[in-house]
DNA sequence: ATGCTATGTGTTAATATGACGCAATGTACA
DNA sequence: TGTACATTGCGTCATATTAACACATAGCAT
């Protein structure tokens, strides 16, 4: 929510703010990249403000790239939230002055902000998490340990975990949460855990490859503790191909 | 866009507007609730300010009624815009003389808005346009025949019916859209006028009708002139409880 | 009466889905 | 070394859903 480097906050687009749910898949569970602040220690996403001269796109991958290095993600606006009472007695003057804020910016600090909410789709392996405040804690944390967070932050992430169930059924998801390499189990996995209930093995793999974006090679996974399972990528083609015209519908 | 009665810049939500795409069915046609200007004779979508005490939900019920009368309708966020480049040069220094801006205001009008769109569902024979300010016309448009709009309104109308297009297939539409006693033909025109192709018409009806929302009136529409269609009715309770829990999916 | 058009209902074949069975592969360990 | 166990790969079958189509009926126009 804050920058070390703070513009003035006349360089920003005022009263507005972007908040982002970066999702990561590792040890078959859902990870939600969040920020512990050296303040008060209290959770949150990570966000930032917009500047006066940034498209609010712009400004979501800047964030996304300040805090996980990555580029070329998988981002989606999923919705913005605008309560009057959202961040109201959020910052203290204490809080303000912990983060070197001077006393004329208060006012801008304490009034309502509008939060435009994107979600990320993260390759977890490849992220290298980045405080960016000092004494700020970045932290993957499974999505069903979160912590309290400030805010509505839980309503947010709530809602981006509500989307992104939603948009499994409208288009192919993984290509962006897997490593390049992947089998089939741990990509039903992923489904699983996003949508927080078993599915049968046999139909997954049927279902999954009806779609025709993976591509099987003629290589297995090594070090396992059974019977080594296929290994698999996605084709790229015909994935954003799919992306774009999105998985078959009902009507 | 404005409002006849301004209240100071002071009191709105600074760079951030509303604009509402307000669908209505008459006709056989999808219609768009359409706004020509006084000053120009420019389109644009209906909208507004939010003010610094409200709630961007509830600004956003208070434009719809503003425009329709209505209370109580289907209304739903679906995307924010904030381009920098989505509003510059819009409002020219003529134009706010022509709306009574005063000088000292210009800068807030000629600055950068990010705007939240939402799209409503409203029954056409029930509500009624009103004029905002002077010199405007409030008019119903076939989305077939829209035409040019201000800024990227016409992106917001697009993404709107887009949206639109995909919800039809996770949660059932129409109650909001049609008057209380319709026929099945016409709720086909709907979904057909919505998603821009024909269906068949009895794979629809049986479709339709397994949902479990309809019931079946005891009497045929009069004035028709070919055989007459049974009228039906949405069964309230059981609309509500598919809207809550979606229509079945996928995986 | 006859033709035209739109509605109401039913049929059938193809496809998709859900629920399982069983053999193969690799680890753990007696 | 070989037996138990967990996991993968592939297949089957009953059922549900979908798409495509046929036919009778109702009401207006002439």
């Amino acid at each position: 929510m804050l920058k070390t480097h703070l513009k003035s906050s006349k360089e920003y687009q005022p009263g507005l703010s972007i908040d982002c749910v970066i999702f990561g898949f590792d040890d078959n569970q859902l990870k939600v990249l969040l920020i512990k602040t050296g303040y008060d220690n209290s959770w949150s996403l990570p966000g930032g403000f917009v500047s006066i001269d940034e498209d609010i796109d712009t400004a979501a991958v800047s964030i996304l790239q300040a805090r996980t290095g990555l580029k070329g993600i998988f981002l989606r606006q999923f919705a913005t939230f605008g309560a009057v009472k959202r961040n109201q007695n959020h910052f203290s003057s204490d809080a303000l002055a912990y983060f070197g804020i001077p006393l004329e910016e208060e006012k801008w600090y304490k009034s309502r902000f509008v939060t435009i909410g994107y979600y990320a789709l993260v390759n977890f392996s490849k992220a290298i998490p980045q405080p960016d405040n000092p004494g700020e804690m970045v932290e993957w944390i499974d999505h069903h340990e979160v912590p309290k967070l400030i805010l509505d932050h839980r309503e947010i992430l709530d809602k981006a975990l509500e989307t992104l169930r939603t948009e499994l059924n409208l288009m192919p998801i993984g290509y962006n949460l897997l490593p390049e390499k992947f089998t089939i189990p741990e990509l039903q996995k992923l489904y699983e855990t996003i949508l927080g209930r078993t599915l049968d093995r046999r139909n997954f793999l049927r279902k999954i490859t009806a779609i025709g974006i993976l591509t099987k090679l003629d290589e297995k996974k090594s070090n396992v503790a059974h019977k080594a399972p296929n290994l698999y990528s996605f084709d790229k083609d015909k994935y954003e191909e799919v992306l774009k015209n999105g998985l078959t519908q009902g009507w």
